[in-house]
DNA sequence: CCAACATTTCAATACTCGTAGAAATATGGA
DNA sequence: TCCATATTTCTACGAGTATTGAAATGTTGG
């Protein structure tokens, strides 16, 4: 992944209408789901999702099929990971176990910190 | 990690020169390096740099301390783990096996493909 | 205290994005 | 063919973003 693809996909997440849409399809795994349902779920009207939709395609984050007249969106695990990896890529000019807890991301879950605003400077 | 932070750190990365700020002190490492350095190595004019470093560090990617004339930056690495976590949360709804490769993001390199536009669709 | 240095704050401008109403397209069934 | 369903495309508008010139702030040393 290069650089603009990467700012790209990060652009298509960094959205909540979209970073949900995209959750739900991660979760909904492989299979995917239809639009009409992501809509219902997230309560968005028809236009609005699509428009979105069509971002997370561009970002090359999700995959499109018909099936009669609903189009099944799905999410694309490839990219996900490409993008993870190049966020991480030469992390510590090559020494990741400076910076990566685990020695890798991933498998991670034990979160619920909360910081924020100029809590650091 | 809650979701509008999740916005507001992917929101941070998704543009340019902040990637590009960001990615150069991740290979910096835990010691950062000097706003002057990053402006000087990206070719930024220093206010323009400081607009982008005051977005990293609201979204809390990044840390700041003075050292003598110059402010020290350094990415941090524990906000930048829990993006990733929360990005692969709840993966195909409990079950990453199906959608992450080698059951857990991280040590990836092996990226190199281009696919871009409506090759998809 | 003053001058040089490093970085930030302020103000203004061009640009892109998110949203939704209305109309168009595509599919399935009577 | 005609209608209902599912989704997309067109159009327009308000809001937020990136950028830069100019001025301000904080720091070091003479």
């Amino acid at each position: 992944m290069e650089r603009t693809d990467a700012v790209i996909a990060l652009a298509a997440l960094a959205q909540d209408s979209r970073l949900d849409t995209y959750r739900l399809l991660v979760a909904a795994g492989p299979e995917g789901m239809p639009a009409g349902e992501v809509a219902a779920a997230l309560g968005l009207p028809p236009n609005t999702l699509s428009f979105h939709f069509d971002r997370l395609r561009q970002a090359g984050l999700v995959t499109v099929r018909r099936a009669g007249r609903s189009m099944i969106y799905a999410a694309r695990f490839d990219t996900m990971n490409a993008l993870l990896g190049f966020l991480t890529d030469n992390c510590c000019g090559g020494k990741p176990e400076k910076c990566l807890p685990s020695g890798a991301p991933g498998k991670r879950k034990p979160q619920g910190g909360k910081r924020r605003e100029k809590a650091d400077a």
